[in-house]
DNA sequence: CTGTATCCATGGCGATACTG
DNA sequence: CAGTATCGCCATGGATACAG
C-alpha cells in the first residue's frame, strides 16, 4: 500500500482506498455479496488473484472480516468497513451527476442482469410467478436473451428459457435500459419514444415501469 | 485513465478519481489554493511532473478550470469540483474514525503549519499582534523552530525569526501537536500530560487551546 | 515562479492456467 | 466453487534537471 506521509484524515484514508477496485469490492459487500464468485459478478472486469488480494489487504486493514466455513470462506464488512457507505454514496451522487457519458464497454448485459437481480422492487410484482422475457435489440447474441423470473419475492435471472409461460416480452436497446436504470431517462420517456417495447397485456404494459423500477440512485437530481 | 468497463455511477466517478494524489489535489483545490506552488505546498510529495498532470487530468474531466493569468495560471474547481466536497468530507470523516494510526513519516511539520496558516481561528486572537514561538522537542533542527504571527486577521507563518516581540513560547512534541490538531486528543488532557508546554503569561495559558484550535474535522465522534 | 522534459525502476495489474 | 500460481508488459509515478 503506498503512502502519501500525510497526517491528514483524507490522505490516510485514501491510503487504503486509492488503489484501482478497491472501493468496487467494498461496493459489493455493502450489496450483500458475501463469497468470492458472487464479489467476482460485481467485478467481473477484476482477475480473481487481484481479488484475492484486494479481499486480504482489506483484511488486514479491519475493512473486512473473513470467515472460515469449512472449506470455503465468507467475507463481511466490519464496522469499519460499515460506515464506508457514505463514502460509496458521496461518489455514486457524484458520478451520477456529473459523469454521465457512458461509452459502449460501460454496457455490460450481465451487470445489469445482476444489479436487477439484487434490487428489483419485487413488492410490486403479482403474487403469481412471473416471467419477463428480456431481448437486448443491439446485443451479441449469446448475452441478447434473459429471462427474469419473480415468484414468492425471490428473483431468478436466466440467460436460457426457464420453460415457464411468459408474461410479456421486453425488446429494448441495451443503452436504453442501462439508462433508465440509471435514471438518466424516465420509464415514461423511453416507452413513449419507442426505445423500449413491451409486447404483453395493456395491464403489464402500465405496470412494468413498477416492476423494473430504477436503482437507487436514479432520484439524486441532476444538474440543470 | 483506467477503466473498469461498468455502468455503475460509483465505478465512473472511481475511474476520474482513483489515481494517486487525485483527491489530494482536489483537497488543496477545495481549501482555496489556485497556483501551482500552491498547491504544491499541500501535497510536498508529489512531483511537480505529476501535479501538472493530474491537474490536466481534471481539467479534461471537467473538474478544474484553468485560467491564464499573463504568463502563470490559476486553477480553479468547477461545479462539478466543489461538489467533491461531499466524496472528501466522507473520506476524511471515515479516515479520522478508522486509521488512527499515523507512522513517523506522517508527521512533517511542514504540512502541519501549512495546514494550520489556512484555518487559524483568527478571530479567537487579539487584535494586536500576536506572535508565538513553537518549538518542535523531536524534529531535526532545520525544522524545529517555528513562529505564528497573527495581526489584523492575517496569519503568517514563519520557519526563521522575525523579529517581533514573542507573546509566548510553546513547546511539544510533534506527534502530540498533530494528535491535538486531529482532534485525537483534547487540548487540556495535552497541556495537562505535560506534552504541550506553554510558556507566557497565565492569560496566554489559557487562551492559546482557542488560538491554535483544531481542525474542522477534529469533532468527529471516534468509534467506542 | 510555473511548470516541462527526460529517464528509469518498480510493481501493479491483466491474462491465463491450474489446483484442492 | 474458491481461490493460487505464474508470467510479463507497460504504464505509473518518483527523481532530477532544466526552461520560459
Amino acid at each position: 500500500m503506498a503512502t502519501y506521509g500525510q497526517f491528514c484524515p483524507v490522505a490516510k484514508a485514501m491510503e487504503v482506498l486509492d488503489e484501482r477496485w478497491t472501493l468496487l469490492v467494498v461496493r459489493e459487500l455493502l450489496y450483500g455479496s458475501t463469497h468470492f464468485n458472487e464479489l467476482r459478478r460485481g467485478v467481473p472486469k477484476m482477475s480473481p488473484a487481484l481479488l484475492a488480494k484486494r479481499l486480504r489487504s482489506l483484511e488486514r486493514v479491519g475493512v473486512v472480516q473473513r470467515r472460515d466455513e469449512g472449506g470455503r470462506s465468507s467475507y463481511v464488512l466490519s464496522q469499519s468497513g460499515r460506515e464506508l457507505a457514505g463514502v460509496v454514496e458521496a461518489l455514486g451522487t457524484w458520478g451520477l451527476r456529473w459523469i454521465g457519458e457512458l461509452g459502449e464497454e460501460d454496457l455490460d448485459p450481465h451487470l445489469l442482469m445482476w444489479d436487477m437481480k439484487r434490487k428489483l422492487p419485487v413488492q410490486e410484482w403479482p403474487r403469481a410467478r412471473t416471467v419477463l422475457a428480456l431481448r437486448f435489440t443491439d446485443v451479441t447474441p449469446t448475452s441478447a436473451r434473459w429471462w427474469i423470473v419473480v415468484n414468492g419475492g425471490e428473483v431468478d435471472i436466466c440467460d436460457f428459457d426457464p420453460g415457464f409461460e411468459v408474461t410479456a416480452g421486453v425488446s429494448t436497446g441495451l443503452r436504453s435500459l442501462v439508462q433508465v436504470w440509471r435514471g438518466d431517462r424516465s420509464w415514461p420517456e423511453a416507452l413513449r419514444s419507442g426505445e423500449v417495447v413491451v409486447d404483453g397485456p395493456s395491464l403489464v404494459r402500465r405496470e412494468l415501469p413498477r416492476w423494473l423500477g430504477q436503482s437507487e440512485l436514479a432520484s439524486v437530481p441532476r444538474p440543470a
